[in-house]
DNA sequence: TACGTAGATCGATGGCGGTTGATCTCGAGC
DNA sequence: GCTCGAGATCAACCGCCATCGATCTACGTA
C-alpha cells in the first residue's frame, strides 16, 4: 500500500541489513556536550540555581552572611553548594576578614546559553 | 580604622545581632527555581544533550532506529535518557507501526533559556 | 591569651541516577 | 500461528549527590 511508504520511507530494507541509513548527526560535539552538560548539572539544583540567581542580580561581590539565611538549608549545605558552582566555573570567590564573597563569572555561562537561543 | 568600615561596612554590629540585613534576595520564585532545575538536570548528561540537538535539528519527527546508532551506550540506555527527556517535557514521541518517532517541545527550553539570557 | 564568629571541611546517611543484560510487548510478514 | 525486529521495561549494580551534625581553621576583639 502507497500509505506504508509514505509514513515510513527510509525503513523499506532487505533482511539483515541496517535499519536505515544514519541521516542525522548531532551538531554539538561530545567535548562540548560535556561541558554543557557540566553548567547545566551545576544549575540542577534548585538552591544553586538561585544561589546563580542573586549573584547574577549584583554585578559584585555578595557575602556568604547574606546568602545563607535565604534558604532553609543548614549552613554546610549552602557552603557545599557554593562549592559545585565553583567547580563548575559559574562563580569564583574573595576571602577577606571574616568574610567570603562570592561573584558570577558570566562567561561560564555562555555557552550554555547561546546554544539553547539556538 | 576607616578601611575597616569601607570593606564590610554592613558588619559592624552589636554582639548576638544577626550577621546582616537580608539586602539581597532570589528574583526567582522557588517554584520557578525547581522547574528550570528539573530541565537543567535533563540536560546534565551529554548524551541527552546531543539527543536534544539532533532534535532540535529536525523540525520534524526523528526515528529511535537513526538516534541509537549515534552514541556508544547500550539501546536500553538510549531508551532510558529519552524517557528522561519525555520526563522533563523536554520531547515527546509517537509510535507509528514498529518504530518510535521523537521530536522537540521547545517551549520546554524557553524558561530556562530566558533566564540564562537576562 | 581566651573567646566568639564566619565559613569551609569531614563523616555518615539515604536516595537518586547511569548503565547494561535479559525480558517483555507489539506490530509485520510469511 | 510462528518468527523476527524495534523499542520499552525490568532488575541489579555501582557510583554519585544532597543533606546535616560535628569539627576545624582563620580572624577579630577584649
Amino acid at each position: 500500500m502507497a500509505v506504508d511508504l509514505e509514513l515510513t520511507p527510509k525503513h523499506k530494507r532487505a533482511p539483515g541489513e541496517p535499519c536505515c541509513e544514519p541521516v542525522v548527526y548531532p551538531e554539538v560535539e561530545r567535548q562540548e556536550a560535556e561541558r554543557m552538560a557540566v553548567v547545566a548539572k551545576a544549575l540542577a539544583d534548585p538552591v544553586r540555581l538561585q544561589l546563580v540567581d542573586v549573584l547574577r542580580r549584583h554585578a559584585g561581590e555578595v557575602c556568604v552572611c547574606e546568602l545563607t539565611p535565604l534558604f532553609d538549608v543548614a549552613q554546610p549545605t549552602v557552603s557545599h553548594h557554593l562549592k559545585v558552582l565553583r567547580g563548575a566555573g559559574i562563580v569564583d570567590s574573595v576571602r577577606r576578614r571574616l568574610w567570603a564573597y562570592y561573584f558570577v563569572r558570566p562567561e561560564a555561562l555562555e555557552e550554555l546559553s547561546d546554544w539553547l537561543r539556538s
